[in-house]
DNA sequence: GCTTTTGCACTGACCAGTCAGTACAAAAGG
DNA sequence: CCTTTTGTACTGACTGGTCAGTGCAAAAGC
């Protein structure tokens, strides 16, 4: 975290304020609170849910005052939208620059999937909450947010089905492979091992999960 | 949905749920009563979760008086454990048949974890509601369940674990493979590949989907 | 004649969102 | 200079509503 404001809250019905220090530029500021707040409700969300969290525990972790919260957003939705929209942003970026970079490099397609797996394990354990957070809240019907999470699935889901498409059409790939159900396996292959692998088996190396999952994909584990 | 269901309770130390088909006359009617609730909460929670479900919802969607939720469960949160179990339980021992009759049939191990994905996305086409609500809590830290789930996946996951050591014993494959993380990475494949299939691509059939993760397991996605 | 269910009124905690007010920097004005 | 105004960011007590859980008398099953 990078702003260093070393400034002090009062309470406002009787202690002074006693505040102080001066801000940098303009809007900086804001952005800081922003931050706070989505570091705050994205551990928050993840272990509780999104209606077992409340406001003021957002807030409170955030250290910042409930008001705030509504200042910077129009609603707890709203704040939980955006937190989805940027989370996904870091993921698929993340995804396809590991993409790229094997492609650069002259590897195979199949060694840039093996890449994404490896990014995506890597963003899995520097964001294990945002990865909780967005498998719970996935499949839920009904939801406000149900279309934002679409198009964030999308988003995240499109770069696995691109790499694959490439594959069938280089040949590297059969063509009877099912290109979409393929995709939301792999990608679910990886969501799921990798919580479990948090939540169950943290003694594990990530080496070692990325070697159990690098063995389905290059079918070593089922092998003809 | 049918009512009729066999009823199974699990007990603790066998680990093998005893079927309970009547016990007595008076009890009877209880169950009915309890099934309707399971029922009437499993797929609102599955759509709104946990926090976002209220008594009163459950006991209209059940169509019975919210008194009689009470009488028959202390509170909601173990009503919740209750439907949790109950329904880990069905898909256990499906996971199980599957890998049962494959052996009997003379199949060998890779088949029974072919059969057990089929049975695998019969239950989950079956219970989309109790699936999407497992994936949605099972990696929730804090919450008053938490042991409950563990049990509950532990149960589940362990009828794969068991398949991949026979295999690994019995020499169909190699040792090197990471039985426990390939077992989480299957059932994640299975079960997120499952739930965007229902959630994203319901035009697709099971069979298709059946189809594109045999071919992961059987290892002719990444070749060799 | 038990167990189970109903219907309904009630309580107390909790919570999303509001609003009047504070802090303070920078600009405007004198 | 100093003082007044303006804009932005933030504060926290408060409100109106919601909801888990209770209590109980009467009815319904078995």
């Amino acid at each position: 975290m990078s702003t260093e404001d070393v400034w002090q809250r009062g309470t406002c019905d009787s202690g002074r304020p006693v505040t102080i220090v001066a801000m940098d530029s303009s809007s900086t500021r804001r952005q800081a609170t922003r931050q706070k707040l989505y570091e705050a409700a994205v551990t928050l969300i993840a272990e509780q849910g999104f209606s077992a969290t409340t406001v003021d525990e957002i807030a409170e972790r955030a250290g910042v005052a409930k008001g705030t919260v509504y200042y910077n957003f129009k609603s707890k939705t709203e704040l939980f939208e955006e937190l989805l929209r940027h989370g996904v942003g870091l993921l698929a970026s993340s995804l396809r620059t590991a993409a790229d970079t094997t492609a650069e490099r002259g590897g195979s397609k199949i060694e840039a999937l093996d890449a994404m797996i490896g990014a995506g394990l890597v963003f899995i354990d520097r964001y294990p909450a945002f990865t909780q957070l967005y498998v719970a809240e996935l499949w839920r019907t009904n939801r406000a947010w149900q279309s934002t999470l679409l198009v964030v699935r999308q988003e995240a889901v499109a770069v696995v089905e691109s790499v694959l498409r490439e594959a069938v059409e280089g040949g590297e790939l059969s063509d009877e492979i099912d290109v979409p159900l393929t995709a939301a396996a792999l990608v679910g292959m990886v969501l799921v091992a990798a919580l479990d692998w948090q939540a169950f088996q943290p003694e594990r190396s990530m080496d070692d999960v990325h070697a159990a999952l690098s063995r389905l994909l290059h079918g070593r584990v089922g092998g003809r």
